[in-house]
This record gives structure tokens, C-alpha cells and sequence, in this order.
RNA sequence: GUGGGCGUAGCUCAGGUGGUUAGAGCGCCAGGUUGUGGCCCUGGAGGUCGCCGGUUCGAGUCCGGUCGCUCACCCCA
């Protein structure tokens, strides 16, 4: 706690001493090294982009929580809600001239103002990763497969999470074909999101009042979409066009994940809906399995975004996968690991009198490449020793009188306590800190 | 934005019904002779008891407000 509350971090932001960037280091590893096995390439923007660019395209949601102000030319800026839509005005300027389908992926800050909650805070780190210019499932199914094997990296199986998948049209057709007015559409959606939180009484309530649908009708609605699989939607709808090729689409995608193995961790669900407006296809959500958490990860197609922004009319597919609550899944599941120091060497001199020599050792076996620490000031060894453990010293170099007159160090191995002696000419030329006593 | 719970050292926590200079363990720093870490011994730093105000002779203890954290709702990443 600070002594001036006025220098105190600012409510939901973050503080990332060495072992906290340690955790977060480790999930952009796998994050990184998931979209290396994928073959996608990393991108960035800036963090404070036109306050324009979320207001024309992003919804009230976000824009009703932008960190916005005015900077000293009077423009109107806002600090990044979300990573898309910088995204999309790269690629309306260079879309053209790459070659499709383009895979990329970023891990930007993120800033919404927020009352702060587990899990949400007002600033987080997001991994966004997208395939733009490819319409067909195939990238649906790519995109979900990283999402999936990124927590795979991580320790995570399908005990773990799941992701539950629907479709935007499909729900939509469903939801028209039902006796929903295209107007009612909007709050329609609204209850679908809510079917899980709501009470079955209350759904049905909302679909008649708000919906305008008649009991048999409503309760027609809420019949389809609690069922798990998509049979009944077939059964029911299926000669609808919009219904059958959104439908052949999900067939098409399961497929695909089953074939990479991925089957265990999927699942149908109507009932995902997102709030972000620009979805226009697929759309997916994961989630723990004990649910007890918010959703780690979300995302889906949104094939007519780069075109409101500007752009080329490309397809696109992606998701955004958050820091936080993916952290306290880890967390939960014992997967982060342990925070330990760690260096190569530490250098002790027994006496002043083998400063100098210390220095010049450190210095050699700096530029071999090893990572060398020393005490700045002499002290007992018994306290370096000491040092050097906290450290995580794999070796320590003892330089004391006696092996020094004879041209050579001890080189003690941290954990086993065993020593060699190795020449000093070695040391000095960077050698001989494996404790190779012939090098 | 709405409502509930919580707020004592870096961390985990003690501090019956208000009573002197607020404690412990761990951690941190230093010492235990210029030759050997994890153990041990000694000493030390570190808290305006979240903050402001009120009641009282006296408040870490009671009351009000406020800020922060947290849970649920809202909403969403």
C-alpha cells in the first residue's frame, strides 16, 4: 500500500512483479506457440486509436465503456475495447496484396471501464486470432482447433473446458421460422442468451410478451433450443434453405474437429449468442467444465465487418481469448507452474584480495553467454553461499587464496555440493562454468 | 449502474464486553572473525489498524460516510 493514496494503482489494472509476468508469460507462450504450429503470424496496433473507429461499428456495449478523452490537438481518442476493429483497418489498407486466406493473430491490451469483478477487470491482455478472405468452414474449423489446442499447451483437456458452438443464421432462421416478427429479432436473441439464467416461466413469458408468440409457439422455441444437438431443428425446420445450410455447415465443422481429434471438446449449443453485433455465422463460446467461471474464450464469423470499416467486403472468422479468467483456470487446475529463479553462475571471492580476478571472470563468462551474478559488495561466504541459492545458481565459482595461487577455482554444483577444479585460464576464457574440470 | 460481505506489517493471521509505547509466524536486512548455502543463534527494519468524520476522559475495537477488494445482479472480453 502506498503512503500517497494518489500514486495507488489505478481499480482494475495490474501490477506484474516477476512472478505474476512469469504467469502471463507463460500463457503468450502457448498462445505463441499455438499459432506457430497453425502457421499464423503476429501482428500488433497502436493502443490509443480514433474514438471513431469503436463508435461506427462496435455497439453501445462497448462504446458506453470506453476509456475516452480528448488528447492536446483536440482529437477524440479512446484507449483499444477491443482488437478487431484495428485489425480491420489494417487489412482494408493491404488485404489486397496478401495472400489469402490471411492467418493472423495478436496479444494487445485491452481497456474497458468497468466495474471490476473476477475475471474482469479494466484492463486485460487478449489474444485475437483470425483467418480473413476464406468464406468456407474449413476456416471456422481451423479457428476453433487453435482455440482448443492453445489450452491443450497449457494442460487443459476435456475435463477441463468445452466449447459450445451455434450459428447466428441459424438461430436467426430458427427464430423467424417460429413466428418471430423480423423486428422482434433483436429482443428474441436477448432471451436466448438468457435461457440458462432465466427461468424456463420467465423465457416463456418474454417470448409471448416481448416476442409477440403465441404459448404453443413459444413453447416451441424453448424446446429447440434447450435440446443439445441439433435433431430437432432439422426435424422441425429443415426445409427452410437458411436452416438446412447453416445446418450442413455445423454437420461440416463437427467433422472436422472430430477428425483432428477434437470431438471430445465440442459441443452444440443455440443457445450462445454473444453480444458483439457483427457475427454473422458461426459463433462459439468456452468454457470451463465445472462452469464456474466466465467464459475464457469467444469469438466467431463476422463476414461483413472489414467492409463497414472500410475495407474489401472479406470474410472473416476469429476469437478473442482473455488473460484473466484463462489464468484462474489454471489456477484452479494446479497448471501454472512454479516461480523459481535461475541463473548459470554465481561468481564468489573468499577475500577482497580476488575482487579483481572475480570481475574479470564474470566479465568472460558473461560475453561466453552465461548468466552471471556476484555479490556487488564482499561478504562473508557463508552469505554468498547463501546467495547463490536464492539465486538459483546452478554453479557457484569459489575463488579463494589457496586455489588461486595455484591457477585454478573451485566450481561447486549447486545441488549435489559436489566440487571441481577447474584452471582459472578456462574461467577467463569463459569456459569451465559446467564445472568441467578439463575444460 | 444496483444490492450483500470484507479491509490490522510484504504474506497468513492474533488482538473477549473500547483502556498505557498494536503482536506472532513466514519473508526481508544485518551479524555469528578473509573458506562453504538449505538448519541454528542474535539483532534490526517494516503498521498514522484503508481513509475521513462522529460518540467518548480514551477508538484497531462503537456509529456514519468514503475508497478499495469481493460475491450476486446488470452486461460482457
Amino acid at each position: 500500500m502506498p503512503k500517497n493514496p494518489a500514486l495507488a494503482r489505478l481499480p482494475g489494472f495490474r501490477d506484474f512483479p516477476p512472478e505474476d509476468l512469469a504467469v502471463r508469460s507463460h500463457i503468450f507462450r502457448a498462445w505463441r506457440e499455438a499459432c506457430r504450429r497453425y502457421g499464423f503470424q503476429e501482428y500488433d496496433g497502436p493502443p490509443l486509436e480514433p474514438l471513431d473507429l469503436y463508435t461506427e461499428k462496435s455497439g453501445e456495449e462497448i462504446v458506453g465503456q470506453l476509456y475516452a478523452f480528448r488528447d492536446r490537438g483536440g482529437r477524440h481518442v479512446a484507449l483499444r475495447p477491443e482488437m478487431t476493429p484495428s485489425l480491420a483497418r489494417i487489412l482494408a489498407e493491404r488485404a489486397q496484396a496478401l495472400p489469402k486466406p490471411i492467418r493472423w493473430f495478436s496479444i494487445p491490451q485491452l481497456f474497458r471501464y468497468e466495474r471490476q469483478q473476477r475475471g474482469r477487470l479494466r484492463e486485460h491482455f487478449q489474444w485475437n486470432a483470425d483467418i480473413v478472405g476464406e468464406a468456407g468452414v474449413g476456416a471456422d474449423a481451423e479457428v476453433v482447433a487453435l482455440a482448443v489446442d492453445a489450452l491443450r499447451i497449457l494442460g487443459l483437456g476435456p475435463q477441463d473446458f468445452r466449447v459450445r458452438v451455434s450459428h447466428r443464421q441459424l438461430v436467426s432462421a430458427l427464430l423467424l421460422g417460429s413466428g418471430v416478427a423480423p423486428d422482434k429479432l433483436p429482443v428474441a436473441f436477448g432471451v436466448v442468451d438468457k435461457l440458462e439464467r432465466e427461468s424456463r416461466q420467465r423465457s416463456l413469458d418474454r417470448l409471448r410478451q416481448e416476442c409477440g408468440l403465441g404459448v404453443s409457439e413459444a413453447e416451441a422455441v424453448l424446446q429447440l433450443f434447450e435440446s443439445s444437438d441439433l435433431e430437432r431443428a432439422a426435424e422441425v425446420h429443415g426445409e427452410d434453405p437458411e436452416v438446412a445450410g447453416a445446418l450442413a455447415d455445423l454437420r461440416s465443422l463437427r467433422q472436422v474437429l472430430d477428425e483432428m481429434g477434437m470431438g471430445p471438446f465440442v459441443e452444440f449449443d443455440l443457445r450462445i449468442v454473444r453480444g458483439l453485433a457483427y457475427y454473422t455465422g458461426m459463433v462459439f463460446e468456452l468454457f470451463d467444465r465445472k462452469g464456474e467461471l466466465r467464459a475464457v474464450c469467444g469469438g466467431g464469423r463476422y463476414d461483413r465487418l472489414l467492409e463497414l470499416v472500410g475495407g474489401e467486403p472479406l470474410p472473416a472468422v476469429g476469437f478473442g481469448m482473455g488473460d484473466v479468467v484463462l489464468g484462474e483456470l489454471l489456477a484452479e487446475r494446479n497448471l501454472i507452474p512454479s516461480y523459481r529463479r535461475a541463473v548459470d553462475l554465481f561468481v564468489a571471492a573468499v577475500s577482497e584480495a580476488q575482487r579483481e580476478l572475480l570481475h574479470r571472470i564474470v566479465a568472460a563468462q558473461r560475453a561466453a553467454g552465461k548468466s552471471v551474478v556476484y555479490p556487488l559488495r564482499h561478504q562473508p561466504l557463508r552469505r554468498q553461499l547463501a546467495t547463490a541459492a536464492a539465486e538459483g545458481a546452478e554453479r557457484a565459482v569459489l575463488l579463494g587464496p589457496g586455489e588461486v595461487e595455484r591457477g585454478v577455482a573451485k566450481v561447486r554444483d549447486m545441488a549435489t555440493g559436489r566440487e571441481v577444479e577447474v584452471p582459472l585460464q578456462a574461467l577467463l576464457a569463459g569456459k569451465g562454468g559446467d564445472g568441467d574440470g578439463n575444460a
